[in-house]
DNA sequence: CCGGTCCATTCCTCCAGGTTACCGATCGCA
DNA sequence: TGCGATCGGTAACCTGGAGGAATGGACCGG
């Protein structure tokens, strides 16, 4: 078996998504003849057939969503590699710390106050992005604040920085809005704003909190995204989900030092405050 | 920034691994001059120096090191890939399970037992190495049964089958050999037997068991790694050592139900004996 | 039955990865 | 100091294979 290339597998992860070799190979920026061609001979050095082709449609074989899936793993991993060496080869030694929009709770000046104060403190840059565990596993960013689900925390490190119940968001006249606690039950009725699968299609937190002002959804957030709170809502703990963490992660595999540094730091913070 | 070919990461750690163009480039078959080359590409299209060279010797840069060692983990994603695919792609589903030899504490003949009785219990092939981490990063197992050397987890999920004080293993005749439990502090006058950074340098347990029935070394050891004992040889609980575990790993991204089918009934099978 | 869609095949071009041969720098050694 | 050995880089050439354009063939809707 001789080894994979990284370009076989972007152009198989193409064809896994798109499911059409032409609007693949357009994505690819070269002819489909050439597309077929590779995927095929893919095909024929992994002795594996990975998508079911009918002149109409193609889908994936059970072998091609393995394959889709460990594509992904592994050029995330070419992508980190190139991407975290060319960081360190450049004479600008920084912290790419990852986070939502609004995704640290408040604790972010805390977390960086601590952090400075270790001794080998690097100036931290703070990238947000819609899907801080990609970047990392993509080699963008060296450390992430993100809320765990735990889905997202494959090959990842974490320090649990804080846990807490989620909350229900309430506009202040809504029938529910001052009981002392919710259950799921009690919002059966509500039309309960649900996160969309793509996180690229996610609303702005501003935004929903606009709608839910409006009457027109509810949501069920971690407290620390509700803050600070317009004066129109008002959060209701809920009783029977799951607590939410709040999370600093980092590569598995890393070994670098001012990562473990900022760890520390910021459990230090947060059980400081 | 072009992607990165597995070619050049391949070449690359070659030359990490050798720190010499001309061996380096006999283990990979090519000749020196192509490696050279690829070397020296692959430096342009990052932008970094990875080598200091000079006419006599080879050395490793900081950015040079941090693309060792990410070029160690995308080249195991990429070859984990590959083989998962294709045993997905063969009609002979089975369950690679890893270990080292004896390393089960001999725990699994109940856990394979549970898992059989598992709803969706697939043919079970127990795979032995030194390594068992390592092969299922390199997806050459599903499952592993380990102990945990932390360093050795990044980038799996594992279950905690049993934690337990390390013992010191002692002749009979040993003057503390009669003693309840021990510290480090006790063995300090002792030819203690230190693991080999190596992993293939280990020594067989039978031979280390010998060595200390002769009275030459004494070991510090988990506890399940020394059932059965020999009759001229006794174990001493350690009071000052952080526990051991045995711990069933796979892979964090992993989705397969038969592997968490396995760890359920490994957990179970452990609680229950 | 015809036109449209979509993947596969054929044939050609050209680049990049490989080879051999040679060069320049550096060290050990007489 | 000068000679030979070691080692990486450079030059010139060759070739396999990646990619493009044109075409074929299967299948669908109308």
């Amino acid at each position: 078996m001789d080894r994979l290339e990284t370009r076989e597998l972007a152009y198989f992860l193409a064809v896994a998504e798109e499911l059409h070799f032409g609007r693949a190979a357009i994505r690819l920026g070269i002819a489909q003849p050439a597309l077929s061609k590779t995927v095929r001979q893919l095909e024929r050095r992994l002795g594996v057939t990975l998508f079911e082709r009918t002149s109409r449609a193609v889908a994936l074989t059970e072998a091609g969503r393995v394959l889709a899936r460990e594509a992904g793993v592994a050029l995330a991993a070419m992508s980190a590699a190139a991407l975290r060496t060319q960081r360190a080869g450049t004479r600008d030694p920084r912290l790419l710390l990852a986070m939502k929009p609004g995704g640290d709770a408040g604790l972010l000046p805390a977390i960086l106050a601590a952090y400075d104060r270790e001794p080998q403190a690097l100036p931290v840059e703070v990238v947000f992005g819609a899907a801080p565990s990609r970047m990392l596993r993509e080699g963008q960013a060296d450390a992430a604040l993100l809320h765990a689900p735990p889905d997202e925390l494959a090959g990842l490190d974490t320090e649990t920085l804080l846990t807490e119940a989620p909350v229900a968001v309430l506009p202040v006249s809504h029938p529910l809005a001052h009981r002392a606690s919710l259950r799921m039950a009690d919002l059966a009725g509500e039309n309960l704003h649900r996160k969309p699968a793509d996180p690229g299609a996610m609303k702005p937190l501003s935004e929903l909190m606009h709608l839910i002002a409006l009457g027109r959804t509810v949501a069920v957030l971690p407290r620390v995204l509700t803050r600070p709170l317009r004066d129109d809502l008002i959060t209701v703990p809920m009783t029977d989900l799951p607590p939410v963490a709040l999370l600093l992660a980092w590569p598995a595999h890393s070994t670098s030092r001012p990562v473990a540094a900022l760890a520390r730091a910021a459990a230090a913070a947060i059980s400081g405050s």
